[in-house]
DNA sequence: TGATTTATTTTGACTAATCAAAATACCGGC
DNA sequence: GCCGGTATTTTGATTAGTCAAAATAAATCA
């Protein structure tokens, strides 16, 4: 006795919802084919476990799987994973505004309770942080109708020389990555500009807006970091 | 390879977590052997389940398991017991003060949500609330070094006539009870004496203080509402 | 005491999710 | 068109948690 009729609510087990949310992370345009084993790494299983996921998650109609070629969401799995997301990045939100918790321990965090709220509760974490648009790391919150305004921003290795850049995103969220950032003042808001870029030594030197403290950074690090032209 | 020196943190699942909170709230004091049949009605699995995890929790060292005569937990399995129990409180008050949820709505959402938040967010949230002594219904929260402090009360089956009386606690959880508790402003806090009580009825006329409203009420619910002489 | 009822435990089977390791398909190079 | 390497799938086994139904123990009644 399936149902998949739009007003039937699918009954995700968490395991379910982590598949999805990952389908969605690695394929955010929901037309691209995820390799198997980019799916199993992301979700820290061997790929024999992915295969035997997706097949079921082929069954219940929430991916479409190509076997040898790849797996990517049908339209039902994608409204399952956005809707994940959404409550991982509230709650994210929530975590660092509201509970002042630190940013780089948040997702872990957030991992276990975006499969504990309910959608009422995350329309009311929403109304309570103002129905912000993205998350603590800059990642844009997907609207509850669904939508993902993703944006392709430059990164603080690709971006000009010398001119003033705002800080709009950090892409790596590892905690270590996140508290190294933190302690130099590179978060998302931050106006700063690119003074030299040394690409043999893999270096770049940043100079914070309005101050004259300078520091330098690798490129791998600086690719991380998204930014858009200040002002 | 097992760990049970205190400074270790089990590794429960929500269902170990969810068998030892019951266990808690089935027998407060620990001492009283909690029986089988109750326990599997409490968690709404069959005995034969409720056996089968028992002598599971008991290999762990978590409860104590007198085979035909009952279970009840053991220091550890209350010390952890009793950390849920505080998380499901904190987040029901939460919930409602901070939230505004129904009150009759939050019982079922913190069954998920204690199982999901981490010992630092318990903390923030204690924090961020101010500490209380009760969750909403009038329940106490226990305390973060495990003090349940659990009084004796009292109920408006019970207390003494035309004196005047306040709510502190409501025992039956079940959203329609809480609901009808609350259209008729029968809530933690609230003042009111019982004018009348007819026995062979099984009916109570009650009076609110500072009105003339009246209400009447079974025998039955009034035996679930707790209360403490007012001032 | 013996029979009947009730509570508990045991047994066998099932589902969801996982891993290890073997089998298979596909790729590029020659 | 075969060969070796890589990615994927398949197979067989394991763990946590559950139920149905049979077996057993204990309590109650005659
Ligand atoms: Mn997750
Ligand atoms: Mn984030
Ligand atoms: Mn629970
Ligand atoms: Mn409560």
């Amino acid at each position: 006795m399936r149902r998949s009729d739009a007003s039937a609510q699918i009954v995700a087990t968490s395991t379910v919802e982590n598949y999805l949310k990952h389908l969605l992370l690695l394929a955010e345009d929901g037309e691209t084919l995820v390799p198997m084993g980019a799916l199993a790494a992301a979700l820290e299983v061997v790929p024999g476990t992915a295969t035997t996921m997706v097949k079921a998650l082929a069954d219940e109609g929430l991916v479409l799987h190509r076997p040898r070629l790849g797996v990517r969401l049908t339209p039902e799995g994608r409204r399952v994973a956005l809707n994940v997301l959404r409550k991982h990045r509230l709650v994210e939100t929530f975590l660092v505004h509201v509970l002042k918790m630190d940013w780089a321990k948040v997702h872990d965090e957030a991992e276990q309770l975006e499969h504990a709220i309910s959608d009422e509760v995350l329309d009311r974490l929403d109304a309570l942080l103002g129905h912000p648009q993205t998350d603590p790391h800059g990642d844009p919150i997907p609207s509850r109708q669904g939508k993902l305004h993703s944006q392709v921003y430059a990164t603080l290795a690709t971006c000009t020389l010398d001119r003033s850049v705002r800080i709009v995103r950090i892409t790596d969220q590892s905690p270590e990555f996140l508290q190294f950032a933190e302690q130099h003042g590179l978060q998302p808001g931050t106006a700063l500009r690119v003074a030299d870029r040394n690409l043999p030594a893999g270096l770049l030197a940043l100079r914070r807006s309005g101050s004259s403290a300078a520091a330098s950074l690798s490129l791998v690090a600086a690719g991380k970091i998204l930014v858009e032209p200040a002002r």
